[in-house]
DNA sequence: CTTTGTCAATACGCAGCCGTATGGTTTAAT
DNA sequence: ATTAAACCATACGGCTGCGTATTGACAAAG
């Protein structure tokens, strides 16, 4: 873990500002935005804290250079991955299947989610939930939909993706078969997809 | 604040384990399980820490007690609120339009869920979550869809209610209109019961 | 070879919070 | 009135985590 993580950042010792965020990013999905302490990533990136005070002005400003970098990506990876398809409803139906594939940033997603009372972290989800409320208002109402009914379906849709997240990262005990997952995803297909 | 919890605590100073229990909740609904401090709580009701670990062993004993409470506060109530519904139907709508009622509830469920990660909330908040999601599959199955089908869509429900919540508690600046807001629970009706 | 810039180690101060120890005060019972 | 239990204050030790100051290592540029 923590081999792999300064194997990573360059191999030659000296770090940037970069590896720190990356290293930030990855202790949120791990343990939290609460758990984001620079003695405890220092020790992960094989340096002392020493170090950090170098690169960033404070934890605070760490965490700020985190959320914009994810903020960023995320905007990007999404657009991508949704562009893939061309007839409205092959679009939505790859969205709504996409809650079972690229774990990796779900589970960031969700860790950030629960911490959006933290002031750096809610504006950043906000903004977030707002403009993926917004896309799926726009392929619902592609899909027929008045711009009422487009909006709460919207609504609906995302939400329930947020707390099947919250619901399924935490609560690993009480996790679905594959089948089952399928089984549940389908059915939200079938019921939101007009 | 501090002053309307003192009060209530019984007006002669002295406290018992249950208002410790009770301005720990409090806490929680205003911000979260991670500030529930001892020191803090003790400021709230007036006294100092010294009192606290003559009712409770310890921070976590606080916790767990509360949370036991809580807990067995919140089958109560809701079973009371539903019962007051006999036609099956009427019962789903009644469940749905709670959303909208009851906020202090929803605020510390909230921010319970939130915790979730808290090796003290989560296994509390999963045995909530089965507890509620078993309920709105019998409703379903009542209205005449297949077990299958009844199940997932509980968890829709559940799920998206979850979501809602959240949404709705941390994104105050993004919050809905009063017409707004009934407008979203009515569409959640019409999509979800059938 | 020296200087400058980059990155890191060590050591320290400080604050918040947990838990303990000890002793003081009130209440109720005997 | 005395005693015991319930309740609370004060003071302390310890841990953790943030941030600073000082010094050191090392590389590239001059």
């Amino acid at each position: 873990m923590s081999k792999a993580s300064a194997a990573r950042a360059g191999e030659r010792g000296r770090l940037s500002a970069a590896d720190w965020e990356i290293a930030a990013l990855e202790m949120i999905g791990e343990q939290g935005v609460a758990a984001v302490a620079v003695e405890a990533l220092a020790k992960r990136l094989g340096v002392t804290k020493g170090s950090f005070y170098w690169h960033f002005a404070s934890r605070e400003a760490l965490i700020q250079a985190t959320l914009e970098r994810w903020e960023e990506n995320d905007i990007l990876t999404f657009e991508r991955s949704i562009n893939l398809f061309k007839e409205p409803r092959d679009k939505m139906r790859a969205l709504f299947r996409r809650t079972r594939e690229e774990v990796h940033s779900h589970v960031i997603f969700c860790a950030l989610f629960m911490a959006a009372d933290h002031s750096l972290v809610g504006p950043v989800m906000q903004r977030v939930s707002e403009r993926r409320i917004e896309f799926l208002c726009d392929g619902f109402a592609k899909l027929g939909m008045s711009p009422a009914d487009a909006l709460n379906r919207a609504r609906l849709t995302y939400l329930s993706y947020v707390g099947f997240l919250q619901y399924y990262q935490q609560f690993k005990s009480a996790r679905m078969s594959i089948a089952e997952l399928d089984g549940y995803v389908d059915h939200v297909i079938d019921s939101l997809i007009p």
